[in-house]
DNA sequence: GATGAATGAGGTTTCATTCAT
DNA sequence: GATGAATGAAACCTCATTCAT
């Protein structure tokens, strides 16, 4: 990718994230990136298929993220922990990619949509299956799975709205902040983990 | 409000809550109230303001619920978890609402972005009040208190974009599971409350 | 139709004739209109919408006239004659419609040109019709009656490109002509017909 | 010219011919051509250029084969039966060209319009002068002779829209069939030529 | 109260063309 | 000789809005 690509990609993220797909209009991407409108069509198809682009790159990070995750231990509340870290660093390092992919995919048309709704259920499928395997375990316990499940995702893509990297949270504390969260939320007894430590969540 | 003006605004809230506001024309809005786009001039001024009265009085709403929940108790505690139950009740019974508020406060112009962002400082205000008034008395505890607002908060929002009235939890119950929930994420000792009950987050 | 969507069509034909469907831009069409461009989308759909409908109800009228013509007499000389005086009149007084009608149909994208080139097959094939008729009556003969009748329809609507009103031959006398030039195309004798008149071709 | 620069006039002429010149664009004409759009501007000045390097080429050619038929006899009705052969013959074996020569006049701009109607009217005169001479030598007969003219010449333009080279019939063929369709078109009594034989039009 | 007609401004995209490499 | 990058102008079309009826 040259410079101006990726000067055209960062544009874009940044406007779908402040503005709304919607919202952003052309000339606006193309003030941002430093180009002509006409010169935007080099880097891009359509508006719409450059948002499916940023789109596709950042969810398809985010499962391969999660599958080295979860193979990093074949422990259910260790690879829930791993998918936690995993998606709150995500969220709060990258908070433009993962706004645009949560707000925007009402905007994207057929195929494009499909697509893109396809690999965000293949991202939740890793978490349901972890979810799945550690209550089957009875190392997890929830009186309702599929609230649980996405109650914890909204909490943890929380932080793409507010987690400010200046703060006093380093990337590193918030996810274990979080990972603590989510064990208590699925019900793992914090005593017997980690030599018993007084994590305050 | 006449009939045909309930209809505008229940188009322009399902609308702006499908398609974003920059996404929904005027046209659309007509078709979906079953009115002509000159006839929508009659119930509203601008689309913009449509979308600021529509917000205005959400907000206002809930700043209004949020100050009766308050008001049934001067223990931090018990005040949190009506805070919690009125936000999720809401959120859960209102998501157009809701969504609308979360999403659409970017497309506003000055002045009415700032009256509304005063709305919700407003009302984050009472959570903060309460939160300080918890923390304070030592009955609520948070390393980083103002992280847990926020956490709290996107999670309890969090159901407007997944919860299911035909699904197997009712809006009492689900109110019950989040005012759990925030307990455990102040630090609120739960055996002493309600007789020790078990609570299962 | 009101005299707004009439100044429309008109420009339209007008310059789709003169210039052709790609030489004529949407605003030259709403100047020639008298109408802004924006306004233009009262009275049409897309440009290529107008298109079809000028061409489709060209030819239509084409269609309903050649069935006239044909349903004349159950002669097919007779028949021949008044096709082809049918023809020619209708393109020596709207050369605009045959023009727009013989030129732009490879501007239309499908389906709407499957529509069009069925309309204009049902119109030969009337002439076609005809001509068998004559042929296995032996009133007509050809050696290349497929080729005889591809060069009888062109010499025909070749008086959309060239007629003048203006000029010194009637309408009526044009018709006769090319009624005649056509009995000859095809080998009727004419010493038998019209009481053995010197008609010159 | 380069094998490259054949490619680009043939592809010009063929995409001209097909979609006209407004309906090709230039960037068709380089993926046709096999080569960049950038590249093409070796082979050519403008679009507009192009298209006039072609109508030139073309109309220089039919004007000098125009002349060549009119020296090969001083007889009005050999030369007209030789302009015609030649005509049809041009019209039958190379039909981009004339398709372009003759649709395409109105996309010129001036000057380059004013020369192109210049050497079409050169073409025309030819004719023009073999009728008028034939005329008054009585070997002709038209009553109309301007109508006459422009009748046989859109009859034999014709071809280029239908004719088909792997048809029933020959070039050699079709060209006889028009000479003697001229003839009759003309008045010339067919029984004093060519040994009286029955020539089937 | 209701709407067809109208429009200036702006939407996204494509145009023919140039130029540095 | 060839081309990727770039662009001003213009393409078609839709926008939110107004107004006479």
């Amino acid at each position: 990718m040259t410079p101006t690509a990726v000067r055209v990609r960062r544009a874009a993220l940044e406007l779908f994230a402040e503005r709304g797909f919607h919202g952003t209009g052309i000339r606006q991407l193309a003030e941002r990136a430093g180009v002509s409108s006409a010169s935007l069509y080099h880097y891009m198809g359509t508006k719409e298929e450059l948002l499916v682009a940023l789109m596709t790159d950042s969810l398809e990070r985010l499962v391969a993220d999660a599958q080295a995750a979860v193979a990093t231990s074949s422990d259910p509340v260790s690879q829930l922990e791993a998918l936690v870290r995993m998606h709150v660093t995500a969220h709060a390092s990258r908070p433009l990619d993962t706004r645009v992919g949560d707000h925007e995919v009402e905007a994207l048309s057929e195929p494009a949509r499909a697509q893109v709704v396809t690999l965000r259920d293949r991202y939740e499928q890793l978490w349901q299956e972890v979810l799945a395997a550690g209550l089957e375990d009875g190392v997890l316990r929830s009186e309702h799975p599929a609230v649980a499940r996405r109650a914890l995702l909204e909490m943890c893509s929380g932080v793409a709205r507010w987690f400010d990297p200046a703060g006093p949270l380093t990337l590193e504390g918030l996810a274990d902040h979080y990972a603590a969260l989510a064990c208590r939320l699925l019900g793992v007894s914090p005593p017997t983990r980690r030599g018993g430590a007084d994590i305050c969540v």
